[in-house]
DNA sequence: TCTGGGGTCCTAGGACCC
DNA sequence: TCTGGGGTCCTAGGACCC
């Protein structure tokens, strides 16, 4: 017996939902995104099916330029209550298992156990899954959250893999770096500049060289994440959002204040009632603005009278943040979001 | 073919106080 | 009179993830 992770990730997630509810989808290429019109910009992908990532449609990309590299597919609007109620069953179904779980956004969650088959036991989950929720997932086996979550990748779509210390290096060190879990691409660009290319070459690397160029935290922990040391404790806590946002690109960008500035109050109106409806105490504001240069600006605000419940407060904080933006000459704007960041006490 | 939306955490630097 | 250093609060931005 010892204590193992297991990394449960559901294969195409938001496509296999819309699947689920059409069966006649299964098969063809699916893309989800937007308001499901491939015609109008400003529009991306947020999950194609495997039939669509065939013809080169991913996450991110806009939905015209998906439209283009597989015309067949089908265009659906996203519906995150749809996904949020599927998601709330496998998590439901995961729960029954003897096993500490943390959910993990939409469509992943860590489980942690003390068992002597952690194979059997990746078996058992991905049945129950897919037996309770009709979704197919992959699930990572691993000695902690970092082998766990790359073993899933290698599971995907679907399987079950293992990775501990003892197989990392053989299975990753050869990959780049950019592969690594938290690794992005601004930190590829330096590890780059530094002759680091590979898992490899970023565990045997120099240990004060790299707390010179990303700090004692994040060096120390490029380094043990490339010699695949992870967390090894599952956070069991019911999640609690330190913040909620609310955003909106426009279709034509807005070149007058006073449209920017409706669209601003709009935004806090709809998001205060969202997170008041939930019982929680806004502390500050903060808006964002995208300049049609792409530009993104964001300017925050610490509610001085304390933590509000009051729609009138945030809104004319959003509006005082939005002063601070040199909007002059009706620069042209893209979006504007407003970010509303709540107390942590019990609500 | 111009580039969504919703999050978290960390760091740097200025203001201010002692 | 020409000036150190620590601590804390606050804002802005960077980076990454799903």
């Amino acid at each position: 017996m010892s204590w193992w992770l297991l990394h449960v990730d559901l294969d195409q997630f938001i496509a296999a939902v819309e699947i689920l509810r059409r069966p006649e989808l299964r098969g063809r290429p699916v893309v989800v995104g937007g308001d499901g019109d491939p015609t109008r910009a400003r529009q991306v992908v947020a999950t194609a099916s495997y039939e669509a990532r065939a013809f080169g449609v991913r996450s991110g990309i806009p939905l015209r330029v998906a439209a283009r590299r597989c015309p067949e597919a089908v265009f659906l609007p996203s519906d995150p209550p749809a996904y949020r109620a599927a998601s709330a069953d496998v998590m439901a179904t995961l729960a029954r298992f003897p096993v500490q779980l943390q959910v993990y956004g939409w469509d992943e969650a860590f489980l942690g156990t003390e068992t002597g088959d952690p194979m059997a036991l990746a078996v058992d989950v991905r049945r129950a899954v897919l037996d309770g929720t009709g979704l197919s997932c992959a699930v990572g086996v691993g000695d902690n959250k970092l082998t766990a979550k790359h073993a899933a990748r290698f599971a995907k779509p679907g399987g079950i893999h293992q990775l501990t210390a003892a197989t990392w290096m053989a299975a990753m060190g050869a990959k780049p770096a950019a592969e690594l879990w938290g690794v992005g691409p601004k930190t590829t660009k330096k590890l780059t500049a530094l002759g680091l290319h590979t898992i490899a070459d970023l565990a045997g690397a120099d240990l004060a060289t790299l707390t010179e160029h990303f700090g004692a935290n994040a060096g120390g922990w490029l380094q043990l994440s490339a010699r695949g040391t992870g967390e090894t404790t599952v956070d069991t806590t019911p999640w609690i959002a330190r913040s909620r946002s609310r955003e909106t690109t426009f279709a034509a960008d807005l070149t007058d204040r006073a449209s920017v500035a409706q669209q601003v109050a709009a935004l806090a109106r709809a998001l205060g009632a969202d997170v008041i409806g939930d019982g929680r105490r806004v502390t500050h504001v903060a808006v964002k603005v995208r300049f049609s240069s792409f530009y993104t600006p964001t300017r925050v605000m610490k509610l001085r009278a304390g933590p509000t419940t009051d729609l009138d407060e945030i809104e004319r904080a959003a509006l005082t943040v939005l002063d601070k933006f040199d909007l002059d000459g009706g620069r042209p704007v893209r979006l504007v979001g407003v970010r509303t960041d709540l107390a942590m006490e019990d609500p």
